[in-house]
DNA sequence: ATCTCAATTGACAACGTTGTCAACGCTCGG
DNA sequence: CCGAGCGTTGACAACGTTGTCAATTGAGAT
């Protein structure tokens, strides 16, 4: 519990002045080995620790970001969370989160409440606060700094991360077409989301590309939580001639079907194809484990932080309407075999 | 993109003394009505933000705390954030996350540093840092304020909140044995994480306290993780006499055992009956659902939380040993049914 | 009327950095 | 040997609050 060692202290040691001091800690340019060298000595020996708080004052920046998000899946969360904090660590910024506990235009005034008080440089949206009308112009008439981790479209003057769920929710489809697979059902997804709407897209495209026409009773609508898939399964299950393969918008609801193939005593994959979007944990542990496609969260959150960071903190001139994209994968697992003659 | 309005416009519009504004802000006493009333009008009128840092710099205090996890679960530890942003919220301070991405005694240098500029005023270990000497003692000795989340051993000078794993242990057991199971095994967690281990303590009381004698053969060791559940399962499930129902230390091994049952064909609860501990979502979604113990792990976060914020805002004179309870409870579902005679 | 004391208010110095700008010293070309 | 120019350094004023302490006011006691 000692005094708090300050610049000056660090100067006095190294006899320099305090500016000298914050260009060596700062790592700016001009400054001689020599003198370098002696500052560093001044301040490994002091164990100096400069303030964050007189260095936001004195520079107008909070070193800090904020992570905005109004996901009800934890592992999603945390994965976006994760992916953020590894690229603020690294730049020696801190994160604030912020989940979204209130209507719209009420989150939008929060967030420039904050902003206004300099607790964060800019912000990072995510699925699906990065689709809210609202907040992207509060926003962006406020000249907040933001990027967005999948946006389901791209917004002007918002650079964003996204990744492709249309063609990988192609090449799923494809995967089940291969395996012999004729008659398919999919659940999709709320439709709010834009991106999970898009994998229905791709689901008919390569319906269509194989010869097949997609018609109304192949998509059930869902609403992406876990009760909507055992409704959609019940449904489908129930029909007089039932899919032999169901590839559901998300793992959630890949495992409510599978907990209504389970009920109905029906094998999967033996009778019973089934595949899911976004590999959540239940997908390695339902039995048996879920075929998937597995997104590149932590990627995605660590490029949009880096892609933001380079905003705050004038690296870029301005990367406006700048959209990387991350691939997926798909991965393999045991809930998918050829149909049954 | 207006300019800052600082403390002075505020002050210069309502013609008081910028310290006569502070005081408002900070709700101190000694104000008189009506000054109170023009200053909160001119805020408003200006749309006045306090700046953080400067608020900060001046009072030396960050309004800041840090969250310190090392959990590979999502759900868990998405809940805690949940439950101290919610009490953080209310009392105005900041979340700064730390996950930990490296060695203990690495991990208490990066915190203490952290500390050290002021970035944070104190912290909250979750489990199983909160049972990690090294990082206790390095907290202790620099004096930063800290509450710990569920400790497996309360820990003098660091006030905690705590659930009663051993009883809530009990409980279920007794459970089992009043639905009529004398064949119980128990799968027990990892043995670095005391609460855990409590757990198995509870579960042996129970069988003693009904005239059984708790064998060695009826505890069959995990790690926790999904992988041990299958490993546990198999073990149990192959031998010549296998028990007519399970206890698994968490869901998540509990989720394992019910996955290896499927794999056998083996119906639960018909059966086995299956219980965990925790109610993690995969408990709801998994076949059948599971019967389990919840955890008031949001509440328990606020708590503590509170209880730091009481000692870092300087409200409470030393709250050092306090220990809060908070009750976890015992939910039915279907995995769980009368042994078959 | 006068005195006392508490409630109210304000002036001004912190807080610990960074930004600005001027001064210094050294090298190099003429 | 001198002046220009650049790399290096430092003095000092921000930054926008809170803390300290003294000044002022008003009510009640004498």
């Amino acid at each position: 519990m000692s005094e708090r060692v300050t610049i000056e202290d660090v100067a006095a040691l190294a006899r320099v002045s305090i500016k000298t001091v914050s260009r060596v800690i700062n790592e700016e340019p001009n400054v001689s080995p020599s003198t370098r060298d002696k500052v560093e000595k001044a301040i490994t020996r002091l164990k100096f620790r400069p303030s964050r708080a007189a260095k936001s004052l004195a520079s107008r920046k909070a070193f800090t970001i904020g992570l905005l998000y109004d996901n009800p899946c934890a592992h999603y969360v945390a994965n976006v969370q994760t992916g953020v904090l590894d690229e603020c660590e690294s730049r020696g910024y801190d994160l604030i989160v912020h989940p979204r506990s209130s209507p719209g235009y009420e989150l939008a005034r929060e967030v420039i409440s904050l902003y206004q008080q300099a607790r964060f440089d800019g912000v990072i949206l995510t699925p699906p606060l990065c689709d809210n009308q609202t907040i992207l112009a509060a926003l962006s008439d406020e000249g907040i700094p933001t990027t967005l981790i999948a946006p389901g479209t791209p917004v002007a003057g918002f650079p964003s991360v996204i990744t492709d769920d249309e063609t990988a929710s192609y090449e799923m489809t494809k995967y089940l077409l291969d395996l012999g697979h004729r008659n398919i059902a999919f659940v999709s997804g709320h439709p709010a989301h834009v991106a999970v709407q898009r994998r229905t897209t791709g689901f008919m495209r390569a319906l269509s590309e194989s010869g097949l026409t997609p018609t109304a009773d192949m998509i059930v609508p869902g609403f992406n939580s876990f009760g909507c898939g055992v409704d959609a399964g019940n449904r489908l299950l129930s029909r007089a001639n039932p899919p032999t393969a169901i590839f559901a918008a998300n793992d959630e609801m890949a495992s409510g079907v599978l907990s209504v193939a389970h009920d109905r005593g029906l094998n999967v994959p033996g009778e019973l194809s089934l595949v899911g979007f976004d590999d959540i944990p239940i997908a390695t542990q339902s039995w048996p484990p879920l075929t998937t496609i597995v997104q590149p969260i932590r990627q995605m959150a660590k490029r949009a932080t880096s892609l933001l960071l380079d905003i705050v903190s004038g690296n870029t001139p301005s990367p406006h309407n700048v959209v990387e994209e991350i691939p997926s994968s798909l991965v393999h697992r045991k809930s998918t075999a050829k149909p049954t003659a």
